[in-house]
Parts: C-alpha cells; structure tokens; sequence
DNA sequence: GTCTATACGTAGATAGAC
DNA sequence: GTCTATCTACGTATAGAC
C-alpha cells in the first residue's frame, strides 16, 4: 500500500472542512449555536466527534468561520448586484430576487446572521466579525438606493432609511418562511420592492 | 412577630413570579435559551437561583410562560387595532405605529418570539404554543388588510401575502434595531405602510 | 486520518438549614 | 420564603490506539 501524497492528503484535509462547515451551517441554524453540539454536527457530517476537533480548534470556530461565510457572501451579492446590467432599478431588483430566492432556498445563512447580529452569547471573534462587515452591505447597498433616486425610480426618501426597510423585510421574510414552513403564500419580489418604487 | 397572612404570603409570591419574568425576559432575549443560565436570571432578578425553582419547575417552564405572553400581547395589540374608531387604513397606521413603536422600547417580546418560531431546541410546550397562537395573529390581521382592500385604502394583492409582508418588516425591524443599537436611522411608520398603500 | 475512551468543567435541579 | 450546599448529568475538549 502505497503512502498517500501530500496531494491527496490536502484534497482529503479540504473535503472533510467544508464537510464538517456544511452539517454545522444545518445544525446552527435550526438549534443556534449554544444548543448545538458537536455531537450533533459530527453525525450530521456523517463522523466522529473527534475528528471535528482534529479541523477546528472548537465550536466556536466552527461557528464563527460560518458567521464569515454568511457575512461576506451577502456582501458579494450587493457588490455583483452594483455590476449587473440595466438601471439602477434593474439592479435593485436583481439584488432583491438574489436575496429573496437565496434565502427561500438556502435559509441558514440568514438564520446564522440573525443569530450572530442579535445574540450576546456569541464568541468575541463573531462580535469583531459583525462590527467590521457587517456594515459594509450598507456601504454598497445605500449608494445603489441613492442611484436609483437620481434616476427618479426610487422614492425621494432618506436612503438610509430605506436601506434599512428593504435589508429588514428581507431578513425577516427568511423568517417567516422558516416559522410557516410554507404555510403561507410568500411576498414576490415586487411586493418588497414596491417599498422602495417612487 | 406575628405570622404572616396567607394574603401576604400571595402577594409575595406573585410578586417574585413576575420578579423572575421580567429579569428572564431580558437574559433570555439576550443570549437565547440555552445560552442563558439560571444563575443569570436569578442575578439578574436579585436572589438566589435556588429560589428560582421554588416558582418554577424548570428553566424551559419560565421560558415558555414568556413565550405564551409574548404571543398573546400580540394577538392583543392586532385585536385592539381592530376595536380602534376610524377606517380600516387608519386602524393599520395605529396597528403599524404600536408594533413598531413598542418594538422599539422592549424588543425582547420580538426577540424571544423569534426563537420560539424558528430554533428546534425549544420545549415541546413552546412549539405547541407557537403552532396554536401564532397563526390567531393573521386570523385578525387579514381581514383587517382586506378591510383596506375594500374601502380601497390597500392595494388589491393577496391579502395573505400583504399580511406576511407587513409581519416580517415589523420582525425585521426589531431585529434590526437590535443590532444596529440605534446606529442607523430607524425607518418611520409611513415606510412601513408603503407596503400596503393602494 | 480517523476513531474510542477519558478527564474536566459546568449547569440544571434538589435537599435541607434558617 | 429564602438561601447554601450538594448531587448528577452532560458536553467540550484531549489522549492515545489503530
């Protein structure tokens, strides 16, 4: 039996991370992070509990790789939202489609950042997370509102305001979807949009 | 020292009950279920954790009583909303200004709903509570925009939907003036009435 | 690289003193 | 009614075998 290479080795190391960040994203989400144990994660990941600690230093760390991943994956969809084709309402609405389906389909992200922006039982490494980029989605998302009332298609509004509305409609309507479990027929994306329509 | 009288004795009781609560209230809102110790509702109250379990059975007992006070200060602010003089629209601006504006000054009742809707490690109590009370919210509150509808006042969209949308900006909200903690500016009654505006 | 067994700390819950 | 001391269970994190 041949000894593996540092190749394989690396490929293997990397697959059993975003294996293990994978079922935690499920497990965080639904139970929050004090009520999620490692035991959970690593029979979600399909391993022993052991071999967690042997990629991650805690679950703590755990948790807060994944706060990272929510935080800058909405970043980046505002920031491709700003390099769509069209007018800055076309944008909007790319941004606001983006949000809504991602969030309809893939819920946890949203479920972790709630958790990380609301809860004070989150390790100081998230605190420093969210007090860094987390303001950052407004930093593109304001000038995109502002856009959009220059071309006279969003309403003459303080843009900040309005920033805040749409990012907390769509924030909560993840919500509502995980409470009702479809349930109740959910807003479409004009209807959230028709908060900012001039 | 004379004894004390049973009627003392109760007011006592009920005293330190609703002692309890209100420091739960805020532990619980502020580092969730699990994450919230005993020890830090009996600090937070002023006395012992022991005595915490002299007027509760357990920690998920003084959880769920907030859960089932939060659900029905809610249906009660949306059946108020109802009972209030003036047209249908001027019933949901007062509905909108009370959701908002109470958020605003005590967001735990938000907050804690919102663990009891979406987190799984919650005591079979609370899901129960959530499932029976929660949809008597929209049991009031759609026929209240259909009301709208039919004066005109409301835009002519599915009333459910409206509901839903209307509901997650108000939760959204809450959430985000939590984490914002007064950073941005909060948007105003009549942003969040845009969304129903015929 | 992966697992099982174990140590250690902590927190929920109870018992008994005052 | 209230507190302190204690029991007990569980979960994080580690050590060592394979």
């Amino acid at each position: 039996m041949a000894p593996r290479s540092n190749e394989q080795n690396d490929l293997i190391r990397t697959e059993r991370r975003e294996q293990i960040l994978q079922a935690a994203l499920g497990v965080f989400a639904r139970k929050g992070l004090m009520a999620a144990k490692i035991g959970d994660i690593a029979a979600a990941a399909g391993l022993s509990h052991g071999l967690v600690y042997h990629y991650f230093a805690s679950k703590d760390e755990v948790f807060t790789a994944l706060v990272d991943r929510a935080l800058e994956g909405t970043i980046a969809v505002v920031q491709a939202a700003l390099q769509q084709p069209g007018t800055p309402w076309e944008q909007l609405r790319w941004l606001t489609a983006a949000m809504v389906e991602g969030g309809r389909q893939r819920p946890e992200h949203g479920l972790i950042m709630v958790q990380a922006f609301t809860s004070e039982a989150v390790p100081p490494a998230v605190k420093q997370l969210v007090a860094e980029k987390g303001p950052q989605i407004y930093r593109y998302l304001v000038p995109l509102i502002q856009a959009g009332q220059a071309a006279g298609q969003v309403v003459a509004e303080d843009p900040i305001k309005l920033a805040v509305a749409h990012s907390s409609l769509v924030q909560g309507l993840i919500l509502g979807q995980t409470q009702g479990q479809g349930t109740y027929p959910a807003p479409d994306v004009d209807m959230v949009l028709r908060l900012l329509k001039a």
